[in-house]
DNA sequence: GCTTTAACCGACCGGGTGGTCGGTCCGATT
DNA sequence: AATCGGACCGACCACCCGGTCGGTTAAAGC
């Protein structure tokens, strides 16, 4: 078991690094030697712990992806009150995280999925199922406000879902060009926006 | 004149089949021979008429690229009465060639500029540079639309104009998994629950 | 102390890839 | 008829990439 921690640790260094690089210049734009020589490793290590390339992204989208889409962008609105508000808030989080040219696995999600497309259907398919559950708790939480009041009784839960995902994924692919702060700021402001038309009208 | 003219033909033949293959495959994962391939055209050809990969890409992008953006996305709401309405549409639109696996350019921008996104800074430049265009035309719209009364005084223009490519780029990010129909269907139409919150009340 | 084995090493292979270059073809010019 | 040059050909090169494989090391088990 001490052997089994030694595995895991590697294997768990190789996914991280490999995540960095993979995200900074593509899947198909970074060697598996690249990753191997910012570790300080050699081949023989890296086809002992995994198959192929292709396996070792997968074991990186269902480990490290997935993980923290869920923790950064599901659990925060899961069985929360105002599900819009708690949604502006996560997503502004996660767009802060974005400032400090640090990973907001929402993007790395539309980045891979971007890349991917019509190369690799295996792949295409991980990434696409973590956007369906995220999509399904959006769907959840909204409903859910609807019965406690806090979003309006006729709006389309999965409309609204899949456009709150398409503008985030959308804004963080604009980032790309600089200027995060401003396209955070007016990003939410505009979020917010449309939010207020899918509340309840407060009564003055 | 006549060369020049085959000259012509033959450059813009490589052009499209190179846009197609590029867009299809990705610029990195698609090599010359593979265009020269579909072309029945030999390497010599290709370096006869342009001095490298990169510089082919980049002619691709001002000549095919930032042409389509512009009379797909941007004449249509040009000195149009109603901004929204015209955005709306125009979107709308485009929406709908891509769902019939045809390249809609204001997607191919958003699909590129990941691609190169800290891999290539040259090329990102131009591919941020049309963005800019759109942005900025919509920006102009916009700002007429409140002098004629479409669009609330107080929103921010500059905010507005972000918020609609950042939804517009995601949502084809999205299309990628299929359900085109639907996801259009429901993304216009949170579009318009958005332009509501944006439209000056109207008095019933 | 000897054996076993998990973990790792690194030379090597085959198949690409961007780019070069000497050559060919053919219509226009003289 | 000779020649010139634009358009194109395709063999070739150096390099890179994913993947293989026969080793080596060192610690654990007996």
């Amino acid at each position: 078991m001490d052997k089994n921690l030694k595995r895991m640790a590697t294997m768990n260094r190789m996914q991280m690094t490999g995540l960095e690089l993979f995200y900074a210049q593509g899947y198909y734009n970074t060697s598996i030697d690249d990753i191997l020589k910012s570790l300080n490793l050699s081949k023989g290590a890296f086809y002992y712990h995994f198959q192929s390339k292709e396996e070792f992204f997968i074991s990186i989208v269902q480990n490290l992806v997935f993980r923290k889409v869920y923790t950064m962008l599901i659990e925060p609105i899961e069985g929360v009150e105002n599900p819009l508000r708690a949604i502006e808030i996560c997503l502004d989080d996660a767009l802060k995280t974005a400032e400090f040219n640090e990973m907001d696995y929402g993007f790395v999600l539309a980045n891979f999925l971007n890349e991917f497309n019509g190369r690799n259907e295996k792949i295409t398919r991980y990434l696409t199922d973590i956007c369906k559950v995220w999509e399904v708790n959006l769907v959840t939480a909204l409903q859910k406000g609807k019965t406690d009041g806090f979003v309006e009784r006729h709006v389309d839960s999965e409309g609204v879902a899949s456009f709150i995902i398409s503008s985030y994924f959308g804004v963080r692919s604009l980032m790309v060009s600089g200027n995060c702060k401003i396209l955070r700021y007016n990003y939410i402001q505009q979020l917010r926006n449309y939010f207020r038309s899918l509340s309840p009208v407060v009564l003055a």
